[in-house]
DNA sequence: CTCTAGACATTGGACGTCCCATCTCCTGTA
DNA sequence: TACAGGAGATGGGACGTCCAATGTCTAGAG
């Protein structure tokens, strides 16, 4: 019956630290009862009976877990315990970047800083461990981004793509999760800045060139090659923003 | 059933997507007031009444808001524009990594591959951009850190202290932020597993090696260190999921 | 016997109202 | 001038009610 941490007094504490503790509790009665990735969460009016507490309070605490990728909710179904998910964090960072915007963009570039030290710094250690299958769906996934590209269409899906299938070999769940995640936060705000003209044939044929060298696990080019990708890209925002 | 034009009628898409519509047009609103960190937001009946929905739905969504560090909530004040805060990501990462440790602690390791791969990657380019004052910093630091242990005083603040300075002088709050929350998931999950026996001496000399590596701006060594630092944390971790 | 359409129960979504807790600021008094 | 205390505003919380979505069960058609 872990209900440790209970606190004394509420008197002169609290602040928003109440919802906190309430966040907390839940996840301590996920925890405590032994529930996994999938598992059915208690429903909403057994927690507020539970918990002692509001269902509108517990509900806000509930809408806080499943921002921050705890619990995931299905209306008319339940809730459960959900599987990683970072999808929450673009929210919040792409309005970083979009307020940052307004000054001169830093918050977005310490995005694009951060990108590219973690993809150029871990390249070498995924090419390591790279194995013909992991080469093998990176090539699709050129081929695919090529024909995109003949078609006029978007390379966002195929970009992703790329980058997430890169670091595969990895087999870091959450660094993917990481990278997809700034990834998109980049492109939520290059979207809502309004897209400039884009060259697909260039952004093609960037990604094949960082393809040939991880191809020939060539460590030193494939970074420097990522790092110029990047600096496109820091280019390319900075052009927009001054805008 | 003629359907009398409804205002907002995003008729089969309801599911989660509408308490997620809700928090877009609130950040988009404070990127139309052109409200900045700090400004105060509009009052909760205000936003309820703007965006034409329901106090306590809006206020679902403002707690979100919070959570991500969008905004910050004061009790009987009001709320406003948050600086850039990580915190929220604390709680979930520290859930994942807790819930991990029940299988194979296989997320919780990663976490520490990535922050491995991020500091040991950028202490180069930290390293280039280093000057006396931060390696004045940095000192300060490690002599408050070897006095803690010589108090037998734990030495979280100070190591947390120590890896935050050692990337100052990139001089990105994103990155600084980001290993702040991977140092403190890292901590929560060792203190939930509660913590075994700590070497304070080996600690703070494992600290001091990297600074003078630092020092003497050594980028292979620094990172050479870094790497075995972050070995060592891996094993402690090990061995205390093991259990 | 099998398949499908519709009723039903369950569960989350939204809202309104009422009252409490806490904070800031201003006023009045010493 | 300084401090104490109150006023007003604002967020925190709890119910209760109704709506909406989803899965399941069942009855009827074939």
């Amino acid at each position: 019956m872990a209900i440790a941490s209970q606190e004394v007094s509420p008197a002169r504490f609290s602040a928003q630290l109440r919802s906190h503790a309430l966040q907390t509790r839940i996840m301590d009665l996920i925890l405590e009862r032994g529930l996994d990735v999938g598992d059915a969460m208690p429903t909403e009016s057994e927690l507020s009976a539970e918990l002692g507490v509001g269902r509108n309070t517990v509900r806000e605490s509930l809408k806080v877990l499943q921002a921050l990728g705890v619990i995931e909710i299905r209306h008319g179904f339940g809730m459960f315990v959900a599987p990683n998910n970072f999808s929450a964090l673009v929210s919040g960072l792409t309005f970083r970047g979009r307020l940052s915007l307004r000054h001169k963009g830093e918050e977005a570039m310490e995005l694009i800083d951060v990108r590219q030290a973690l993809e150029s710094g871990l390249i070498g250690s995924a090419i390591d461990l790279l194995t013909d299958q992991h080469l093998a769906d990176l090539r699709t996934t050129m081929e695919a981004m090529e024909d995109a590209a003949k078609k006029g269409e978007h390379l966002y899906v195929h970009d992703a793509e790329f980058h997430r299938r890169l670091y595969a070999p990895l087999n870091n769940e959450l660094l993917i999760n990481l990278m997809d995640v700034f990834w998109q936060v980049y492109r939520k705000i290059h979207l809502a800045l309004g897209t400039g003209p884009v060259n697909l044939e260039q952004q093609t044929q960037d990604h094949w060139d960082i393809y040939e060298a991880v191809a020939n696990k060539d460590k030193a080019l494939a970074s420097e090659r990522l790092q110029r990708h990047f600096d496109g890209i820091r280019l390319k925002l900075k052009d927009v923003a001054a805008s």
